[in-house]
DNA sequence: GGCAGTCAAGTACGC
DNA sequence: GCGTACTTGACTGCC
């Protein structure tokens, strides 16, 4: 089991996510902006080797418009060695890694317009990633996308248009459950067009079928291939106490997070805490998860 | 320097 | 049919 969290650490003095507005796109920008964000994306993955932290999830704005058609700049040979050495920081490590195209980014959708803006879009995913010279356990997690009035068939345009994705795509695709689909929906898919299940655990507690955390685990844990896939990524956050019901808490609920442990076991995988307070979460859950068998031997 | 309004993109839902 | 929430950090213009 390795721990991390979403693309932002807030002790280091810099972000990764920097981006602009597209009326201000100029290939100068382009340059300026990838370069420090590539700068602090080394920076973030220094500081989480560092701290025993593992798992990390790229920000999508690392590039900002790279797959918008106002982009002609050839970003991926301008900056080849620096997402190389990048990539290499990543596997010396034993680092997993994660993006998550935002909710715009639909294979899904009734318009094929949308299908095509979203392949391009998780082709740049794939590209960085590809860029990073890591191979097809790092994850592009998306959605099932919209119900369009007919949930059926929407599920079943997911599986086809999966099918009609570029394989640098494909190979890593992973769908993830939510409020719409829940995880049920996911495994039909998987079995159909063969691509794994991202469990988040707080999309469950809110949108399920009556399973529990163990028979849920039991079901989607197959649909990772270890030797193509590596071990399952979970998504992990808690209730915002007091907040709406699905808002995503602050800070890591201490009790919640070891209850969740013990009824994990014995599955192995790798856990990204979707807290607000990122970083500070997950060096907590490192602590409390230190006696866990299947962290032992990671501390640096 | 600080604040409020806005930002590429889509869908669901309430009126 | 139309407007707004979703969710969220960062940009931008204004003071």
């Amino acid at each position: 089991m390795r721990i991390g969290y979403p693309c932002l650490n807030r002790s280091i003095g810099c972000t990764s996510n920097r981006t602009f507005r597209l009326k201000s796109y100029t290939e100068e920008r382009l340059i300026q902006t990838v370069s420090s964000n590539l700068d602090c994306l080394k920076k973030t993955l220094l500081y989480n080797a560092a701290k025993g932290i593992l798992f990390f999830r790229i920000t999508s704005d690392l590039v900002p418009f790279a797959s918008h058609p106002v982009c002609k700049f050839d970003w991926q040979s301008y900056f080849s060695f620096q997402f190389s050495e990048i990539g290499s920081f990543i596997r010396t490590n034993g680092m997993r890694i994660s993006m998550h195209p935002d909710q715009f980014t639909l294979i899904n959708s009734v318009e094929k317009r949308i299908f095509d803006r979203s392949s391009k879009e998780l082709l740049y995913h794939a590209e960085v990633l590809d860029l990073m010279g890591l191979d097809a356990s790092a994850k592009i997690q998306i959605h099932v996308g919209g119900v369009y009035n007919d949930r059926d068939a929407s599920l079943h345009r997911f599986i086809r248009r999966f099918g009609e994705l570029d394989n640098a795509i494909a190979r890593r695709l992973v769908v993830e459950n939510d409020e719409l689909y829940p995880v049920a929906d996911c495994l039909r898919i998987s079995r159909e067009a063969g691509l794994p299940v991202l469990f988040d655990v707080f999309h469950h507690s809110v949108s399920n079928k009556g399973e529990g955390i163990p028979q849920a685990f039991a079901e989607f844990a197959p649909s990772w291939d270890p030797n193509r896939d590596g071990i399952p990524m979970v998504d992990y956050s808690s209730q915002l106490p007091g907040g709406r019901p699905g808002m995503h808490a602050r800070s890591i609920d201490e009790g919640d997070f070891l209850s969740f442990l013990s009824m994990t076991m014995p599955h192995d995988f790798d856990l990204m805490l979707e807290i607000k307070d990122k970083e500070i979460s997950a060096l907590r859950a490192l602590e409390l998860a230190s006696h866990d068998p299947r962290l032992l031997g990671q501390r640096p």
